[in-house]
DNA sequence: GACTTGCACTGAACAGTGTTTAAAATAGAG
DNA sequence: CTCTATTTTAAACACTGTTCAGTGCAAGTC
């Protein structure tokens, strides 16, 4: 039995959410539970809930957290990459990388929101920011006055990007994970041409 | 307490499916539940179980039901639709489609088939059916020879809409779900462009 | 040093989940 | 009317997230 003093709030925090990232790495988010991580750090679960208001705020932290790392890697494979090189590079650089940490990326693109609850600004900004990296890919197909467009771009890229990399072995719409890097290959050719193709959007009224 | 001969097998498997339709249709999967569909249609949960496999069972039939109802509205609003127009249409098709069956058709792109499980080959073949109204679309863009580099795009096109709608209000990863006909619009942009500037794709070499 | 206060921590309980087991009820056959 | 086979069910099992009441420890005060 854990002692009162033998973790702070802050390291029981930083072991429940270690523990997470792993069970939730190797097993999937359905593998992984309150009671388990409980378990795996040694206290009993009611501890958790005196340093974390509920389950969810412990996913979110692993869901931050893999957030940070696709960052981190993307700060130095991306640096100064775009135009169509830039985003072939980029388009691997998803596929790759969400490949790898399949079960953590599940959480930023598929785990439910319970209602009521709102995601905290820091993990809104990460998300800003991994846009930003597709953003500073285009960048040079948009003059500086169409900012609004490109991001709009940005985020249609990304999300196409999401689709091609989900859409994957488990879920009832099955397409091979070996196709991922394909598709999303074919993907940048078609988009890429496209921008390049009318630098600026024939954006069509709706 | 319903007696023996009240309904069919067949009756209850309708019942049941009927019902879990309502349940996921109005709350989503999460508030679905095998007792829930038991309860509601006068049955012990274990009756279901002489009938279905397994709780999984009711959710694929609810599944193929939203396929079957998106290849019926297809077959009608996008009849010989094909080129910019017809993928303008099918782009607000599908948006408009999967927003109206939001938490049934989330069952088709996110519900994880349990592992040892695998598709019954009519739900393989009513995906295939949707993905062959996008083939259509984008037929008149490849020669009969590139029957394959067309599968492709297909397939890509399709993971891109879903990306572009999936990515919405509930998930970590939030993009506010009046944005999806924009973006899809933008995708459509983007991809028709790259379709007509380089009708024979400019495959890349992995 | 003893006493009180307050917090950390706990096992147990609550209301759920999918699923299995064993027993009861029923329908049809002989 | 009995026997058998099947349908149906309540109860149990092993889980889930969460709440509650109670224990034990550490620090603050006298």
């Amino acid at each position: 039995m854990a002692r009162r003093s033998d973790h702070s709030r802050e390291e029981i925090a930083a072991l429940a959410i270690a523990s997470a990232k792993k069970l939730i790495s190797e097993n999937g988010i359905e593998e992984a539970s309150i009671r388990k991580v409980a378990g795996d750090i040694g206290h009993s679960p009611v501890t958790l809930y005196n340093v974390f208001e509920d389950f969810y705020e412990i996913i979110i932290a692993v869901a931050e957290g893999v957030l940070d790392e696709m960052i981190a890697a993307a700060s130095t494979d991306l640096e100064g990459k775009q135009g169509r090189e830039g985003l072939y590079e980029l388009a691997d650089f998803y596929v790759r990388f969400t490949q790898l940490n399949y079960h953590r990326w599940r959480l930023v693109t598929e785990y439910q929101l319970p209602k009521g609850k709102s995601l905290p600004q820091s993990y809104v900004e990460k998300m800003n920011a991994v846009l930003g990296f597709i953003e500073r890919a285009i960048k040079h197909y948009f003059p500086e006055s169409q900012a609004m467009e490109r991001r709009k771009t940005a985020v249609t890229l990304w999300a196409s990007l999401h689709g091609v990399c989900s859409v994957s072995s488990n879920s009832l719409a099955r397409i091979p994970p070996r196709a991922r890097r394909e598709l999303a290959r074919i993907l940048v050719d078609r988009f890429v041409v496209g921008l390049e193709e009318t630098p600026t959007p024939v954006s069509i009224a709706s």
